[in-house]
DNA sequence: GATAATCGTTAACCTAGGTTAAAAAAATGA
DNA sequence: TCATTTTTTTAACCTAGGTTAACGATTATC
């Protein structure tokens, strides 16, 4: 059985509204999701309700909580910011299939290696660069992300007030 | 084969002086490292030459530059802070292995599993924290930390400058 | 044990970004 | 379409942390 059959096998489609969450902040949450269509946000909370993105995911992209996946709870929400379609297969499923079978365990090995990628170039930017060396790395890699998110979101993932984005981009050069 | 069977067929044992670098920035290396004794520091250095610190690494630690082995080139160092053994596995037959044998594969992902719950803490504190509260939670979870590292080291591993750090330690409660 | 190098502290001054508030612009909805 | 909500901009003021430099305290090195 590789990827895609045991997505076919035990993934389940499920639609969202905009505006809703698929899990939030401390809940349980034992999936890992696959977006088909639509766009969300994973976005923290602290106790001022002072929110933080860690991420934004558009269609291809995968996430989970790994806290919640190795039995905590979710350390982070996932709040659909348009109409979302998603696929979501059980980590108990996965992890059983992984051992199962080599050839998926090596799809799983693939989806993780991406993710530390993701995760080491992330840390990276968070602890080397400034808040206006992100801005223009994040336009530069995704020179539409304005088209589909707002600017006090994009501020928010550059871990940036909305009025400090807003002196950036209006810097005189 | 198991994890253990596997390092003991194919892993490397080496030992390197303190100083000195297991693999600098930019380097290609392929390896998947485990500390044995000694202690290290992952860094980056930017084009002026300022040093950064992704982590520090103990006994019973393991380090790998995701890039490098996904076939880029390594974006950290890895240096030496005292005399240090190492155990190195190639990533090549790390894979192998796993391809060949869900129980280690298992094992791999597990290990996998660990590292993204810890990337997803630090990018968290990145973020969320400010360097006084990343100062104070790296206290809590290391009380001993300063007997290890100097204050430099953990001014640069906080994403401040020393002169900050020793701010934040006298200032007045 | 003497000398050199590194580390930690302090001070003065500077800058990026936070906070609050208000107004303009844009998006959303009835 | 008009009203309401949300987003973005601007301004004034504040604070955390950066920069440089000096000095004493440790640590290494010979």
């Amino acid at each position: 059985m590789n990827f895609n059959e045991l997505v076919q096998q035990f993934g389940i489609r499920q639609c969202y509204k905009k505006k809703s969450y698929v899990f939030s902040q401390g809940d349980e949450d034992n999936y890992i999701y696959f977006v088909l269509e639509g766009v969300l946000k994973a976005c923290y909370y602290d106790e001022d309700g002072k929110e933080y993105i860690k991420s934004f995911l558009f269609p291809g992209d995968n996430i989970a909580s790994s806290q919640a996946l190795s039995g905590g709870l979710c350390s982070f929400g996932l709040y659909c910011l348009k109409e979302t379609k998603l696929l979501k297969l059980s980590y108990q499923q996965v992890r059983q299939a992984a051992d199962n079978n080599a050839e998926f365990a090596s799809s799983i090995i693939d989806l993780l290696m991406s993710f530390a990628m993701k995760k080491e170039q992330r840390e990276f930017e968070l602890l080397c660069l400034s808040a206006e060396q992100r801005y223009k790395k994040l336009l530069a890699k995704s020179p539409d992300i304005s088209q589909q998110i707002t600017q006090n979101d994009i501020a928010r993932y550059l871990g940036i007030t909305p009025v400090a984005l807003s002196r950036i981009k209006h810097k005189p050069r």
